[in-house]
DNA sequence: TTATAGATGATACACTGTCTCATTATGATC
DNA sequence: GATCATAATGAGACAGTGTATCATCTATAA
């Protein structure tokens, strides 16, 4: 089961709204950058767009892909997911249900499991604080099924 | 209140006991890592602990605390943060008072918050995978006040 | 003493993310 | 359309992080 809370106009409303109230306009390159992130499937990293958008007939430079993220994760289209190692890691919001990562620290390998709003507890210690709160994910870490049976 | 599960001679065990089954010695630049790993308050990075130990009459290289930080990590002494820059961070686990982070995405500052224990919804999801947790932590991510009042 | 294996430091290296700057595009106003 | 101000872009330099290599050193066992 899917839910459908977003859909792509709507979250491009958001890039373009965010856009407006910095004075900034919705220029080519970053359209471009927009239909990479949402058209992507689970996890990316901006080297991974960088890739990509340089294989394309319209290509886009490394400067304005790192530049364009950061603008979708503050419009909030896309989030961070932060993983133990050196790179960034994004996901899009459109069509993918809210969900967490569970690591392994052997294998790297990870899990996913749905959002369960668990977060509330610490949204008015956060608000208390005047931080204004874009996105946020759990990250257990821990011993994987294959590599526990493996170890045994 | 702080919980003192952990003494520092049992951290140490669990590196001797990290090393010998893996064959290793516990060598004196291991020690220093060791040393100052322990001996740090909060988080730390690698880079950290090398600039750290170049100052000190017995200079360890920085090619020996990345070799050393590994083995703590996988030992069970240090933990990783997941940050979503382009540093690893480390804490250890002796001493400190469980918390979570939340990262402004513009200056990279943090806040801490102390654990709710948010995580149990969580915990039987998990262990049905037969995953076997370690530790978690949240991560908000936003924009911190100084950097909201900036722009306004 | 010798042999073996691990430990170390120096260094080269690849990669990520940032920054600058000169150039180009955009769009508003006249 | 011409002009002007401002934003957008790409190229490339750059700094920092983490990895890999390799020759040398150390410790331990035989």
């Amino acid at each position: 089961m899917i839910r459908h809370s977003h859909n792509i106009s709507e979250e491009h409303s958001k890039l373009e709204s965010y856009l407006q109230s910095n004075g900034l306009k919705l220029s080519f390159g970053r359209e471009l950058v927009f239909q990479a992130a949402i058209g992507s499937h689970g996890h990316f990293t901006a080297e991974e767009l960088v890739k990509l958008l340089k294989k394309q007939p319209q290509r886009v430079s490394r400067a304005t892909v790192y530049r364009s993220l950061k603008e979708l994760l503050e419009a909030g289209v896309i989030r961070e997911t932060a993983f133990g190692d050196k790179h960034h890691h994004f996901e899009h919001v459109y069509d993918e249900d809210p969900h967490h990562h569970a690591q392994c620290i052997r294998c790297h390998s990870f899990i996913e499991f749905p959002d369960l709003k668990e977060d509330t507890v610490y949204r008015p210690i956060l608000e208390k604080e005047g931080f204004k709160i874009l996105g946020h994910e759990m990250h257990f870490y821990g011993i994987c099924r294959k590599c526990r049976d493996r170890n045994s």
